[in-house]
DNA sequence: ATTACTAACTTACGAGTAG
DNA sequence: TCTACTCGTAAGTTAGTAA
């Protein structure tokens, strides 16, 4: 279970956000971040430490200023907030994420994993629909890969990792999608695995290769709307 | 001089948000807050009395639950971090808001408020601009109420408001716009007066009726660009 | 039921300072 | 310079309880 981040270390993330570490490793002593924030030298130090923890932040200490940089998962946090306040301000959705690319065959990996218990039940319990047993693999273009990147800032859904006697089996993160406008399904990224960037598995409750009539080489659109954290 | 909302408080103010107090009075109770927050029922009651006590939120207390809604104020200070959030994650301004509206003659009150110190040095100071000591007056119909309305939950510059002896002059808020695409300016909102809500008072380094040939009658554009927060 | 007070507790902060 | 430790103090939280 993931412990929800507290306000003043978001604070403190929102404000590296707001110097620029989104995009570029920015250069930034303890000492200056805490007259940005208005606290003490102290307490900077404390927060960056707590974001490193968490995995929000990356940091590379240096005498002049150490040099700091958001991780995704850090840009996802505060992803989250921007979804909400949208829908709430603005009264709209985010904008739909668009990925188009080409069926490819796996190696039926994607079926080895699905059909573990422990994922198979989180898939159910957390995206709302039973998966069938195997995973539909699309491959992507470069000139798609900067959308990639974006989608995997944004809130995800995670299944958590378990072990279950042979070996361990790592956390991923689900991204809720409508196949050619017709399918809903999610795109299913390992957390920490050596993946093809350019390939997508997607899991879906059918199998749609069937239902959708598609074979190597077609091309399909995956559309990903922004998720919002339900509010209890 | 403004205090920075504490990142708990905000926090709050997010999580009432979430809960639709932005559009319609949502009955709550601190108890149920606390549920959603997190939080010791103590806690919740605490953060609604400061929310209210710095004008953020409006309650009704009431047996069943009170009844809640985040004020203006409120909703411009969750609509700075939207801003804010949008320019970092997604690249681009939000969206400029559009009011259209006609010239008319005021009661040259807007010259003698402009012609005040208190308020012309504060104009240079945070508007970067030496007023011209006058207003023009614009009067909007009902159609551009709602625009307006989003408008001022926008963030805003604040004028402080002072004395000189006589009398003592109220608080504004300033939203940054231009006429027509041409010229630059503000509009100026008193923070509590009896204003007619269709007549928007703008002020500008020149004299705007000369310098754009205005006479009563014609129809001006203002757009206005939402403000971020200087990082520092 | 509510909200909110007071007092005890816990957490976060920041001055001093080491590495 | 820099980061980050200790530790006394301030701030925020929560239990108990009143209204």
């Amino acid at each position: 279970m993931t412990e929800r981040l507290k306000p003043h270390l978001w604070f403190t993330l929102y404000t590296l956000m707001r110097l620029g570490a989104t995009k570029t490793l920015v250069r930034l002593s303890t000492t200056e971040l805490s007259r940005i924030t208005g606290g003490s030298q102290q307490s900077a130090s404390r927060h960056l430490q707590l974001l490193e923890k968490e995995g929000l932040l990356e940091r590379s200490i240096e005498p002049g200023g150490s040099r700091l940089r958001l991780t995704d998962k850090g840009l996802e946090e505060l992803s989250l907030v921007l979804s909400e306040l949208k829908w709430h301000l603005e009264g709209k959705e985010a904008d739909a994420v668009e990925l188009e690319g080409m069926v490819v065959s796996g190696l039926f990996e994607g079926a080895y994993y699905i059909g573990k218990e422990g994922y198979r039940s989180q898939i159910e319990e957390k995206l709302g629909f039973d998966p069938f047993p195997g995973t539909l693999n699309v491959r992507i273009g470069e000139e798609e890969y900067e959308k990639r990147r974006h989608l995997e800032r944004m809130p995800s859904i995670w299944l958590e990792g378990f072990k279950n006697g042979e070996r361990s089996f790592g956390p991923c993160r689900c991204y809720p999608l409508t196949v050619n406008d017709e399918v809903d399904g999610a795109l299913i990224v390992a957390e920490r695995s050596i993946h093809d960037f350019n390939i997508l598995e997607v899991v879906a409750p059918v199998y749609l290769r069937r239902l959708l009539g598609l074979a190597d080489g077609d091309r399909v659109r995956l559309s990903f709307l922004p998720l919002r954290r339900s509010a209890s």
